[in-house]
RNA sequence: GCGGCCGUGGUCUAGCCUGGACUAGGACGUGGGCUUUCCGAGCCCAAUACCCGGGUUCAAAUCCCGGCGGCCGCACCA
């Protein structure tokens, strides 16, 4: 069953323009989808939501927007770290064909730390000391680095840059001119929204693993020595967090998650401090408004051999697919790793006053996979059997289309009429995005609507003729209003917000 | 990247093993027409497909090789 939904997903998505892979008709390289027209609708609708949620109606401290570019120099992700931990260097058996991690080989064989060294180095060791192919004993050979990110040549000179393997990076490198620009206090934090490239080796499962994705990102910028937290924590200190422990992972059966309010979690030394804390609680309850439901819901805390030496902590939000649980939110505690590399690397002071205090400031780091929650709220929204038709129940906040117009029937009058209400609507200032559709019975057309996840189906009829009032019918539950004509404009677009919090 | 299975209109598929009667069939969807007073109604008409390249053959959707892509497993995945 479960996999039948992801086909299902799949199908709909090239059915009705949600996304497709990129160069289709060319069997384009894999990892690689373009969003269709309901699909761009719907990411733009949740970027603009969680712009809204996570940067414009945040009252603990000033989140600063910004939109970096795409390529980077060698040198700034040199100084981050990715040019040496974005390379696996590999071995092929020469007798048994498997593929081997260099590094993993020589450390595990030989108890050398190889980090960082080029692949020649390693070949070099490698023959020094016999190391050979821990399967089967056979002889290595095919040395080669497979590079993560994408490696690109900037003008005449052909300098070395990258595509940006995450979106992170230009808001550490900017650090110092936002700071000084917009004379940010401790805590201040920057957001991005924006794509960034992986060179995947096997990218699968449509636009869960993408080789060019994009990233809402936010780094939150705080005094390490001071202790304190966002000031609105205590509005969302009670949300319960279910999160999957290091313990319970090194269960042999994958281990429970535990369920305790965030602020229980940072008093618990679980979670490492109060930013954190304050993001997983927000992160809960933004999904929860997007119709994922909470026990579809944990933080895994990674294990210390997933995460960087320099980690104080990561959590991945992680979703329950109709193909297991997967990750949509990495959650990070970066410390002053970032700053610090890059102030040494720069020779730049990256430090900053903080109520007469010179300090680095820490990072805590939330970063959604934008495609990765378009799927997942796909696979949530999705429904069969409540109508004779698919239904998808899409949260009314992202759904592309806001209304669908009807005449009841293709006849002048009629047609005439529900045209003029269409153009108005069109023309209106608030985003509401509506349709218009004459073809076909009018049932067919509720079970178009219905498919595209459209709220709300406004539908013309002899009535409205007389007394200037349409049947207003919702996805949800089929139900129809009657409403006048001159309330349509504002009962659409408060639909979009129903079930919101405030 | 390795192994297994697979690739036919927009979607799902029949045909492939056993090459020729395939001018590639069906369902749903789509466009047009008629009809139709609220939940995929009916009738008529139409358009759209053998993933790409090479090979075998008198003849390839069908057999062989390569590429690309998909699914599953392994590996990989801040």
């Amino acid at each position: 069953m479960p996999e039948q939904l992801a086909e299902s997903i799949v199908q709909l998505a090239l059915r009705r323009g949600f996304f497709n892979p990129t160069a289709e008709i060319y069997r384009g390289p894999a990892g690689f989808y373009d969003l269709g027209p309901l699909g761009t609708l719907m990411k733009l609708n949740l970027i603009n939501y969680w712009l809204d949620t996570f940067v414009r109606r945040e009252t603990s401290y000033e989140v600063y927007l910004i939109d970096g570019s795409l390529i980077l120099p060698f040198e700034a992700l040199k100084a981050s770290g990715h040019v040496d931990k974005f390379t696996d260097p590999k071995a092929e058996c020469a007798r048994c064909g498997r593929i081997h991690r260099l590094d993993q080989l020589i450390e595990e064989a030989l108890g050398l730390k190889v980090e960082g060294k080029g692949i020649e180095e390693l070949q070099e060791i490698v023959k020094v000391h016999g190391v050979r192919c821990p399967s089967c004993g056979g002889e290595l050979t095919s040395f080669k680095e497979h590079h993560l990110m994408f490696k690109l040549s900037v003008g005449g000179g052909g300098e070395t840059a990258f595509l940006r393997p995450e979106t992170a990076q230009n808001i550490f490198l900017n650090f110092k001119r936002i700071a000084y620009a917009m004379r940010a206090k401790l805590p201040f934090a920057v957001a991005q929204v924006g794509k960034s490239f992986r060179n995947e080796i096997s990218p699968r499962q449509s636009i869960i693993r993408l080789r060019e994705f994009s990233q809402m990102e936010i780094e939150v910028f705080f005094s390490p020595i001071r202790g304190d937290g966002p000031s609105s924590f205590d509005e969302v200190g009670d949300t319960v967090l279910r999160i999957l422990t290091r313990e319970e992972q090194r269960r042999g059966d994958g281990g429970e998650a535990i369920e305790l309010s965030a602020r229980d979690a940072v008093e618990e030394g679980i979670v490492p401090n109060k930013f954190l804390a304050y993001y997983l609680a927000k992160e809960v309850r933004f999904f929860q408004s997007l119709g994922i439901p909470p026990e579809n819901m944990r933080f895994r805390h990674l294990l210390p051999e997933e995460t960087p030496h320099y980690s104080g902590g990561n959590f991945d939000l992680e979703v329950k697919f109709s193909f297991g649980w997967k990750e949509i939110v990495g959650n990070a505690y970066r410390r002053d790793y970032d700053l610090t590399v890059h102030s040494k690397h720069s020779g730049e002071d990256l430090s900053i006053d903080d109520n007469g205090v010179r300090v680095v400031p820490h990072v805590v780091e939330p970063s959604f996979g934008v495609e990765r929650i378009l799927y997942a709220i796909l696979e949530h929204s999705y429904r069969e059997g409540v109508r004779d038709w698919p239904l998808l129940m899409l949260p009314r906040i992202v759904s592309p289309i806001k209304a669908a117009i009807f005449p009841l029937l293709d006849r002048d009058d009629l047609v005439a009429k529900a045209w003029e209400i269409y153009t108005r609507l069109r023309s209106s200032r608030l985003p509401i995005y509506t349709v218009y559709d004459e073809r076909g019975s009018i049932g067919r057309r509720y079970a178009r609507a219905d498919e595209a996840g459209v709220n709300l189906c406004v539908t013309i009829d002899h009535q409205t003729l007389q007394d200037n009032t349409v049947t207003v019918r919702d996805r949800d539950t089929a139900a129809q209003v009657r409403v006048r004509i001159d309330e349509l404009e504002e009962l659409i677009f408060n639909d979009a917000y129903r079930g919101l919090e405030q």
